[in-house]
DNA sequence: CCACGGATTGGCT
DNA sequence: GCCAATCCGTGGA
């Protein structure tokens, strides 16, 4: 997929992004996820993502208000929201509802769609990989932010600009998406809040 | 196959 | 000072 291609499709726009987060959230299943590094394109099929519903929702980064690192949060639907964790590794939301609701999506998994070579290079660095490193490339959201290099310097990038932006693709049905609860949490552990398509073999498990 | 622990920064109590 | 929306390697069954 060439840049000009990429062009005619379309980008969802700020609209789509300023509704509730759950509906948000499963609706961008199946969309593709789009980085253009100076014209060189890194995408992926999302697959599995969970959803953060701000101040009724103890495990939301927001929970306990505003501070520096979740004011991107904040500032509306249609926003990247990067943060950095576990001392090591960077993770990428996207902002969803109206200004101070605080609500936003965690991409968890994506399938390699295009620029496969340059995020085996991120992750792996080497320019081949195994079967089993394909595999392993994109499923989980620090691995998708290393194999998209992805950092601070994206938190709060507009997903209705031409760097970091989201393609429309069909909507996956219901029957075919699941719900569970999220990963690697303490707080709220048992609401259902992960969503991803049923099957797919990219998916950070089951 | 599964369980466990170490890495390593920075946010917030 | 505690511990995190993770990942990877190790060690045992």
């Amino acid at each position: 997929m060439k840049l000009e291609q990429i062009s005619l499709q379309n980008k969802l726009t700020g609209k789509f992004y300023t509704r509730n987060v759950h509906t948000v959230a499963k609706e961008l299943l199946g969309k593709i996820f789009v980085r253009n590094i100076a014209g060189e394109i890194l995408a992926g099929k999302i697959v599995e993502l969970e959803a953060y519903d701000g101040k009724i929702d103890e495990a939301a980064h927001t929970f306990r208000g505003k501070t520096k690192r979740n004011e991107v949060m904040y500032k509306g639907g249609g926003l990247l929201y990067v943060y950095f964790t576990y001392g090591m590794h960077f993770c990428c939301n996207v902002v969803t509802g109206k200004k101070d609701e605080g609500k936003a999506i965690l991409i968890r998994a994506l399938e390699p769609v295009e620029g496969i070579i340059t995020m085996s290079s991120n992750r792996f660095d080497k320019k081949e990989c195994t079967y089993k490193e394909l595999m392993n490339l994109t499923n989980g959201p620090a691995k998708i932010c290393e194999a998209f290099g992805i950092k601070r310097e994206q938190n709060g990038v507009d997903l209705c600009g031409d760097e970091i932006f989201i393609l429309e693709a069909p909507k996956i049905i219901k029957s075919s998406i699941t719900a569970s609860t999220r990963i690697g949490i303490k707080k709220s552990v048992n609401l259902p809040w992960r969503y991803y398509i049923k099957n797919n073999p990219f998916i950070s498990r089951k």
